[in-house]
DNA sequence: AGTATTTTTTCGAGGCTCGAAAAAATAGAG
DNA sequence: CTCTATTTTTTCGAGCCTCGAAAAAATACT
């Protein structure tokens, strides 16, 4: 059962607080900070003194428009870029990345390379993610002491602890503990994140007033993946991450799908079910990867002449549209962003898929459910590692500042 | 965003952790109350000695098998049943139950009443109900100013806000908010609570082992309807109450669901469902009522010989099955408790049931899924209303708690 | 009757937040 | 250019709350 509050954890919780509220606000003055929290002036005072003593936070004096009104000016507080770093790992179909973000999400470093991920034995995956990851701590430009954390991305199946990569994709390789790998390699703390829960991470930090409690994020590429925000909180499930949207039963016994069953939404609305589709090829015929290019030259022909092309995304959209209906049944109906090369088609899939959501129980509100479009997955699953990493550190920053709050015994003047 | 903890959320925060440590363990001692809370002794000293003085504890001195022990003998603290009391309504299928529970949790009084609730025009239904509780309140037994709070639960589809009825299959009416008016009617706090909901409440109470954490509690009756529970809490969707497990789409354009729909899973798995298909009936066939006796006497048939009634069953576990299988595809298997009368021919269920499911996303673990029944879900619906409206006076007694513990300035001896 | 053992209470110390008042910093008025 | 109004931030003392240690209480064992 949940456990008592201490006396201590007060202090604590309410420095995380102001933390947050700073990153999220930006450059908020104490005051503002105060109204957010609920907390009186005084103890913001005395926090955020102790934060700037800490180094976590700076003064940015000037707020220009503050001069338009009267009395003192606020000052600005601000995360200071050089309190920590973290690092991000992104491991795509073919290709790494690497990134160094500053304490204030700015991108300090970074590196990309390609790789051919689908035939890399196993070793060699490791030994390429380890490596460049070395290579950002060996660069003499950086103080290698103030990275605090590191957080992978990929797209597949993780564990709920964050810690291994199950399955995925890209490789045929699988249960690779790369949290644990990158923590024994470089001895800082590390995560294992499943890349539609970054998306939609990021979309948060991307468009707070849209993707606030509740919304969906589904990448739309060869696979189909989604990140499910509830209550403010990503839903990962209670043993494997990541809801398997894309594995939701749509047909019984229907198109083979690459996961070797039958019937599921992916095989019927992944970039590989839908090629197969628009060549009028077996619903059985085995998954083949297809490139962007391919993808984007397939909906442009459908856009142009009602061949199967165009029935492809309709039966696509069909198998959305029941996915999310099912969904809708469960939660309610919630804002979703579809995400991947196949968002860029989405005006062809709209349609079959509101049809079918309106059919389902969910369907109620099918008019009212609205869609947003990001072709370009990469930079939002870099960005939501980037934010996850740094919302640990905001997180173990002030834990143990409470002890490190050492020699300023009283707030000196 | 969520608010800064102020100095006096504290107490009241740690208050509601006794009390809830009261009400899970029966009759714990001081030392028990401070090992689950990680609170120091001290601490609950002082907070349960403030509780038994304000009467919301009581002392009961012998713990029996605690003679065993050497030292002092531990005082078992237990919930004062007269601190306050709480009403339950039950409306289901042509029938009518409240009951009074005391604070420790035991029926103190009860009425039951027939009534059609199908026929039944608005105003006759709300009068029924206002009238059962009014007669519980003129009890010249019952105190009555000691009813702090109403729960009343339905099957069908209840708001968020546990504010009001919706929808339900036991009335044409729509949009009945009974918590206002019973509030209206009487004064204190009421909610409206969905079947299946209480019933997992319930099913956490009895089984606090088996129900922890993670679980679900489908109802398998006329309608179809699911209560779950994820991280120790009930989850309702974000708008309307109760996932609507049962009109999850199982074939598109399937059979004819109650709902107006086609292919929902409670289209197949239904009681009507089920008898139309025994009947070999068309899937276009009007939903009838079908008496639980009948759907007894259909099971004994079903066991008896291999014909369609056994089908029926069969497609009911289909149906069923895929749709536990999508829904754990999103979240990960967990304990399934089937209640209601076709939940006594889960026999017949069950083996189409694990098939379908193993097909799904959610199938690698089908196995060790596992399932218990439960045949009659009124008494679980009653328990659930009980717990309910208990939790809620936990939560209600110490907010306005810190205030009220007037006079006992300090402890005394 | 005395000792060991376990539970519960008491007591002082240390922290934390709060409200009120003071201090700081600026814009506008005369 | 000085004074006043205004707004933000800090300071200070009061009031709670939790904690650890020690004391008190209550029993079983010797």
């Amino acid at each position: 059962m949940s456990v008592g509050i201490r006396h201590d954890d007060l202090r604590r919780r309410n420095r995380a607080m102001v933390i947050s509220a700073v990153r999220r606000a930006g450059q908020p003055s104490r005051t503002e900070i105060a109204a957010t929290t609920g907390l009186s002036h005084s103890t913001i005072s005395a926090i955020s003194s102790d934060l700037i003593q800490e180094g976590i936070l700076t003064e940015s004096k000037p707020s220009e428009a503050a001069s338009l009104k009267r009395g003192r000016p606020q000052v600005g507080l601000g995360l200071n870029p050089e309190a920590t770093a973290v690092m991000t790992v992104v491991l795509s179909l073919n290709f790494l990345s690497v990134a160094v973000i500053d304490y204030a999400g700015q991108v300090i470093a970074e590196e990309q390379r390609r790789l051919d991920t689908q035939t890399m034995p196993r070793d060699e995956l490791i030994g390429e993610c380890t490596a460049i990851v070395r290579r950002r701590f060996e660069d003499p430009d950086l103080d290698v002491r103030s990275v605090a954390r590191i957080a992978m991305g990929i797209q597949g199946i993780t564990d709920t602890h964050a810690r291994a990569m199950l399955w995925s994709p890209i490789t045929s390789l699988t249960d690779i503990p790369f949290a644990d790998i990158l923590e024994g390699e470089f001895g800082i703390p590390a995560t294992m994140e499943n890349d539609c829960n970054m998306m939609a991470v990021a979309l948060q930090w991307r468009d707070p007033e849209r993707y606030r409690d509740d919304f969906i994020a589904i990448l739309l590429s060869h696979g189909i993946g989604m990140g499910l925000v509830l209550k403010g909180e990503l839903f990962t499930g209670t043993h494997s991450s990541g809801g398997e949207f894309g594995h939701m039963i749509h047909r019984p016994g229907g198109a083979l799908c690459r996961c070797g069953r039958r019937g599921c939404v992916e095989a019927y609305a992944g970039n590989y079910a839908i090629w197969r589709n628009a060549r009028m090829m077996s619903e059985d015929a085995e998954p083949t990867d297809v490139g962007d290019a391919d993808m984007r030259a397939l909906a442009a022909r459908a856009r142009e002449t009602d061949g199967p092309e165009r029935e492809a995304y309709r039966k696509a959209g069909e198998a959305l549209g029941f996915g999310l209906g099912s969904l809708f049944a469960l939660i309610d109906p919630a804002p979703v962003a579809m995400v991947g090369v196949s968002a860029a088609a989405f005006d062809l899939i709209e349609p079959a898929l509101r049809e079918a959501i309106a059919q389902t129980a969910g369907g109620q509100h099918s008019k009212s459910i609205s869609f947003d479009t990001e072709p370009n997955e990469l930079p939002l699953i870099r960005e939501g590692c980037a934010m996850r990493a740094l919302g640990f550190v905001d997180q173990e920053i002030f834990a143990p500042g409470v002890q490190a709050r050492a020699g300023a015994g009283k707030n000196v003047a």
